[in-house]
RNA sequence: GGGCGGAUACUCAAGUGGUCAACGAGGACAGACUGUAAAUCUGUUGGCUUCGCCUUCGGGGGUUCGAAUCCCUCUCCGCCCA
């Protein structure tokens, strides 16, 4: 159990943004409790933009207390307008529900589903789907005031613009995820629900709800929107969001992101994304402040978050491929270690035949993630842009097979961090 | 239903008959400098068989030697009147 409270682990982390009440200390202070966090089924996967909902219940579970997962699984079939400017696309039900299933292979990594704390796993499309529409109507809906209700500022911000209003549907949601609180209160004895910020006025609806029918207290917690020192959302990149499983985001890439976290935000990302202890982020931050060259801060972070993320295996090989790579010395790689590392990049074939033939390199490297267009490739190699297997190439290059790496493999490279495999095929 | 204004490349935004693949800003990408950072400077930013050619300025049609620019029409958006 932590010696810290979970606020207070919040707090110094920057994670704490604000609480319903300020007794809450107090209510987690004074026993085991079980607290929860909804994570809606938009995707078959989570993206680091939704890792914090997940930290925020490890960190629960840490001080110890009990998390639930709460797979929205019947929420999402409705939509949440919170943070949203349009209606929403409906989903299936179908297609939630995979989606529900899918995302919870992901917790069993963060959370400890044994012990006395251990952690749930629910579904709310369990509860929601047999609740009749009138009982809804006369035991929940009497209780919320349309009044209150048009005023939040998700549906606010809707009723604004006659360009984008708000369907009837989208408008239920809050009554939806206040009666997930009331239903958890009632089967779990949960009385802690956390959220990111935009998540406040749905959490205070589920209190009220639960005041009104249960005269119970309960009790939320919200995190800030974390953002980079830019502005910029967190987990975004052109080639789109960083997600949390193998099949989305290597790991090779995901320790690589984190590895290029820039300095100003370096700390900031070690306190809210990892658990490392206020002495250790202190350290880095002053290696950070004396010594940037190494990267030690930013190294740590990337090893932290890859081992959290995909184990200390995966790790390892992040680490091995890119150094190997960034050293630039590829070719006293064996053929075992290219083909390692050859997995972890984005990668293409190319036909023997074509090869015997000798391919220029703008046409090489045409179509990879090296370069999208034959201009763009030739601007590239022009530049000075491009080396195949460590070494820089020009215009007049012709890749042959004699080129190739051991087991047939040749490392393309644009500028400093876009890497590409092209095997020999067959 | 009536009147007016608008729709331009990733985004914002010029351009109102030829010199427009289309000013400018932002973003993005590359080079130099570095630390696989930031800032800065330079370059690129529709495609190609690249000193030339092809396809773009909401959709379609027309006028003209020639249109993003003029006319007709359709779609969508904004403002005003009913």
């Amino acid at each position: 159990m932590s010696t810290q409270s979970f606020l207070d682990e919040l707090t110094w982390r920057g994670l704490l943004h604000q609480t319903t009440s300020p007794e809450l200390a107090a209510h987690l202070a004074s026993g085991a409790r079980s607290g929860y966090a909804g994570f809606d089924p938009t995707s078959d996967s989570l993206t680091i933009g939704n890792f914090m909902g997940i930290k925020l219940l490890a960190h629960l579970q840490r001080a110890g207390h009990r998390p639930i997962v709460v797979s929205g699984g019947g929420t999402g079939l409705i939509g949440d307008p919170s943070g949203k400017s349009a209606e929403r696309q409906l989903m299936t039900r179908e297609l939630a529900e995979h989606n529900a299933r899918s995302q919870q292979r992901i917790f069993g990594r963060f959370l400890d589903f044994s012990g006395p704390r251990a952690a749930k796993i629910v579904n709310n499309i369990d509860w929601l789907e047999g609740v009749s529409y009138l009982d809804m109507l006369r035991d929940i809906g009497k209780h919320f005031s349309v009044n209150q209700m048009i005023a939040r500022d998700s549906v606010a911000s809707r009723l604004e613009g006659r360009e984008q209003g708000i369907s009837y549907t989208e408008f239920s949601y809050m009554i939806l995820q206040a009666y997930d609180f009331l239903h958890l209160y009632r089967a779990e004895r949960c009385t802690v629900q956390l959220g990111g910020s935009d998540q406040f006025g749905n959490i205070v609806s589920g209190i009220d709800l639960i005041r009104r029918l249960e005269q119970g207290e309960s009790f939320g917690a919200t995190c800030p929107l974390v953002t980079t020192s830019d502005g910029q959302k967190i987990g975004k990149t052109e080639k789109g969001a960083i997600w949390l499983t193998a099949d989305r985001t290597s790991p090779y890439r995901f320790y690589q992101y984190w590895l290029n976290t820039t300095d100003a935000d370096a700390v900031k990302f070690l306190r809210w994304f990892t658990f490392l202890d206020a002495d250790t982020i202190q350290s880095l931050a002053h290696s950070l402040a004396h010594d940037p060259g190494k990267r030690e801060a930013q190294k740590r972070l990337a090893a932290e978050m890859t081992s959290m993320t995909h184990g200390e295996t995966e790790l390892a090989r992040a680490i091995a491929t890119s150094e190997a790579i960034f050293s630039g010395d590829v070719k006293s790689l064996d053929a075992a270690q290219i083909a390692e590392i050859a997995a972890d990049l984005p990668s293409s074939e190319v036909a023997p035949a074509a090869l015997s033939a000798g391919v220029p390199i703008v046409d090489f490297i045409t179509g990879t993630t090296c370069a999208a267009s034959k201009r763009e490739a030739r601007e590239f190699v022009q530049n000075g842009a491009v080396s195949v297997n460590g070494e820089k190439v020009g215009l007049d290059f012709v890749v042959r097979a004699e080129h190739a790496l051991a087991g047939g493999v040749f490392l393309v490279r644009r500028g400093k961090k876009a890497y590409h495999a092209v095997r020999i095929a067959g």
